[in-house]
DNA sequence: ATATATTTTAGAATCATTCTATCTTATATG
DNA sequence: CATATAAGATAGAATGATTCTAAAATATAT
């Protein structure tokens, strides 16, 4: 692992929240100024082929990152933020109805955030 | 309802494919050639507004469109291809987990379609 | 110590999608 | 019917996240 990929999993790993590539870029750039946005996003992607974190698309905002522990996705349908949830695992399901060339799925949850809802 | 967003509806619907507005653009087009790019995106999105039509976006392949009766999606891990699959319901399953703010969900199954398989 | 491979940098290129401004067509009102 | 107003379509520029290319720097191997 060379520095910049250790640094992004660690920023990615240890945060709360979902980051942006962005995101990502500000807190790294906070021990490494030099760090250049096209190095988080050769890391990102080279960290999303190792199977060492996994890529959280959500349709018309920036790819988000996220630790790779089995979990789905809330996103709030008026502001797109994101939430966790642990819904079953369809796994075993899954792999019955499609057949043995299943990888993986992906569950997304729309919903309001309880910001939203106030509104 | 306009002409085109009749035409469109029409395309999207009695396609067995799922379009990306390029390929509706060249399907509209013959019975309109002075049709313009820019129409099918405000048609498509005026009626995924409406309700008529969804989007189904896969990360890194344009948004593609497809009729609303409920289907999950399998998606090629190598190729991007998409296919319907009729998976479970779990809307009641997952309005009991998240609560009432709950509202719609998407399930992207990812698999290696039969072509991709073979190589 | 030198060759080779890997990583980073810098900035241009890409490409789906949206936006703006203008023109056209449809609808409503007097 | 005529004119006003709104809605839709066109043309092309703008946007913005992401990728690509080429060069520079750093690491690894012989």
């Amino acid at each position: 692992m060379t520095t910049y990929e250790r640094e992004i999993y660690a920023v990615i790993t240890t945060s709360n929240e979902h980051l942006t590539v962005e995101q990502i870029f500000a807190e790294v750039r906070k021990t490494y100024p030099r760090v250049v946005l096209a190095t988080i996003y050769n890391n990102v992607n080279k960290l999303c082929k190792a199977g060492l974190i996994r890529r959280v698309s959500v349709e018309g905002i920036p790819d988000r990152y996220d630790r790779i522990q089995k979990h789905d996705h809330l996103v709030c349908r008026r502001c797109g933020e994101l939430a966790d949830i642990t819904f079953e695992d369809l796994t075993a399901s899954l792999r019955e109805t499609v057949g043995d060339t299943f990888l993986s799925y992906d569950l997304k949850v729309f919903y309001l955030c309880p910001r939203c809802r106030k509104k």
